[in-house]
RNA sequence: GGAGGGGUGCCCGAGUGGUUAAAGGGGGCGGACUGUAAAUCCGUUGGCUUAGCCUACGUUGGUUCGAAUCCAACCCCCUCCA
């Protein structure tokens, strides 16, 4: 591809977002002479947040609003009653309305932090695609529709075709999926207008067959854009760690481990990571991302603390920044850490080690916590602990008032009177 | 409807009457080394009131001193035939 004359796409192609797109000469130009071209992402309601894996296309639509053009945030409220067999060996747990529309609220949250929503030109929207599919009739639909979808080639989709090659099952049900994402893109192109669908590249053939929906019944030219794969340096799907996914919301995650999460990304991974998750100017980004041997750690630093903001605010970055200065940098206490509190009574007869663990969060089970302190790993006031049954008393409170825990050397707790 | 194959711990996958809470791998957690990195090495990885007890190999019953392993019925999945 030439370098693109539109600032959205060089942009997106300098910070590593794009990977496959339909007609990006075409794209180019469209996005040069219409001032805001609508663009829409799709997401599934099938959680009550999102995780990383989510960030990259979310990051995609923030740079769209940034270049000027509007962003469309579709809620698939009815395609998640269906489920997207891409990617997936199986079927997917059906959710009911209730559900769906409870998890839509807490996807909603999240959109706000990173795009600005209203009435305005650039502002974001978000659609509800069981607006329009709830009351579709299905002999007009497939009168209508139906002829322009070839099974011929729907069966060489990946989506499809993966699980068809594997032998795993495929319901007619997901079957359909392909054709509800594809309408999708008409009626939003005919509802307001929107000329690009974005997604992860998962998304290609679904992509695509709105795009050519599109052409034949309405004979509109529209484009698809794809985003890579994440994966770290190493190897490993991104977001996942101990706790298990790292999720955008702060109730499922705090700031603090937000931060520390992206606090640990890989060395090769920091440029890719600040150009993708950060709004910073690429000079800079190049300034860092060079920074020799240990003095990576400066950039990653600005990465944890950028994509916290984006993602939380200003204020919960900096309070996570500092905590974890505190934690790590001077080894002392940061008022981020997770607490509990314990009354002064349960404290004075003693507790167990490995129950104060597991409340903490710093394990799952009691006998994770033995685990732990067995194997080394569990530390109060920063003082190793070996044996297995040991207990906590008031004894152990320091003179900050509480009495710190620790899992490890980077996962701390801290416990307070209370 | 008929014939065959299969359902095992977070995932993959061994195991076909006993020392099997179940090989091996992945993933997770902890330790060593480091730079809060990667790679590597070591340990650990069902729950609990942890020298013991409880729950677990699709479901329910049965055989047996004893079953993930044998039998029966049922549920679900895959392949081929109709």
């Amino acid at each position: 591809m030439s370098q693109p004359k539109s600032e959205f796409l060089r942009e997106a192609q300098a910070r590593g977002y794009i990977h496959q797109a339909t007609d990006t000469d075409g794209l180019d130009t469209v996005l040069c002479e219409k001032a805001p071209v609508p663009a829409y992402i799709g997401f599934d309601c099938t959680a009550d947040s999102l995780h990383v894996g989510s960030l990259v296309p979310i990051m995609l639509l923030r740079l769209l609003q940034q270049t000027g053009h509007k962003p469309v945030v579709l809620m698939g409220g009815g395609t998640t009653k269906i489920g997207d067999p891409s990617g997936k060996d199986g079927q997917r747990q059906l959710l009911g309305d209730d559900e769906i529309q409870a998890n839509m609220a807490g996807i909603k949250a999240i959109f706000r932090q990173f795009l600005t929503f209203g009435d305005g030109p650039t502002d974001a929207v978000m659609v509800n695609n069981d607006d329009w599919l709830r009351d579709l009739n299905y002999i007009s639909f497939l009168r209508d529709y139906g002829q322009h979808f070839s099974v011929n080639r729907m069966l060489t989709f990946d989506s499809v075709r993966l699980r068809l090659d594997r032998e795993q099952p495929l319901t007619f049900l997901e079957f359909n999926y392909m054709i509800l994402q594809a309408y999708d893109f008409l009626e939003l192109s005919r509802r307001m207008d929107c000329r690009l669908q974005m997604g992860g590249s998962d998304q290609w053939g679904n992509i695509v067959n709105g795009v050519e929906l599109t052409r034949r019944v309405d004979g509109r030219e529209l484009f698809g854009l794809t985003t890579p794969l994440m994966t770290t340096a190493s190897g490993q799907k991104m977001g996942k760690t101990h706790q298990g996914a790292i999720w955008l919301n702060e109730k499922n995650l705090s700031s603090y481990d937000y931060y520390q999460f992206w606090r640990n990304t890989e060395d090769a991974d920091v440029g890719r990571f600040l150009r993708l998750f950060t709004g910073l100017p690429i000079e800079e980004i190049e300034r860092l991302e060079a920074l020799p041997g240990a003095e990576i750690n400066e950039a990653k630093k600005v990465l944890a603390f950028e994509a916290t903001k984006l993602c939380r605010g200003e204020d919960a970055a900096a309070t996570a920044a500092e905590t974890a200065r505190r934690v790590f940098e001077e080894h002392t206490l940061g008022e981020d850490l997770p607490r509990i509190a314990v009354s002064r009574d349960r404290l004075a007869g003693g507790v167990p080690l490995y129950e104060l663990l597991r409340e903490t969060g710093l394990a799952n089970t009691n006998g994770e916590a033995r685990r732990l302190i067995k194997g080394g790993g569990a530390r109060v006031n920063d003082a190793k602990i070996a044996d297995e049954s040991a207990q906590v008393s008031a004894a152990d409170i320091g003179e900050n008032g509480v009495i710190k825990l620790s899992a490890g050397k980077k996962r701390h707790a801290l416990v307070e009177v209370g």
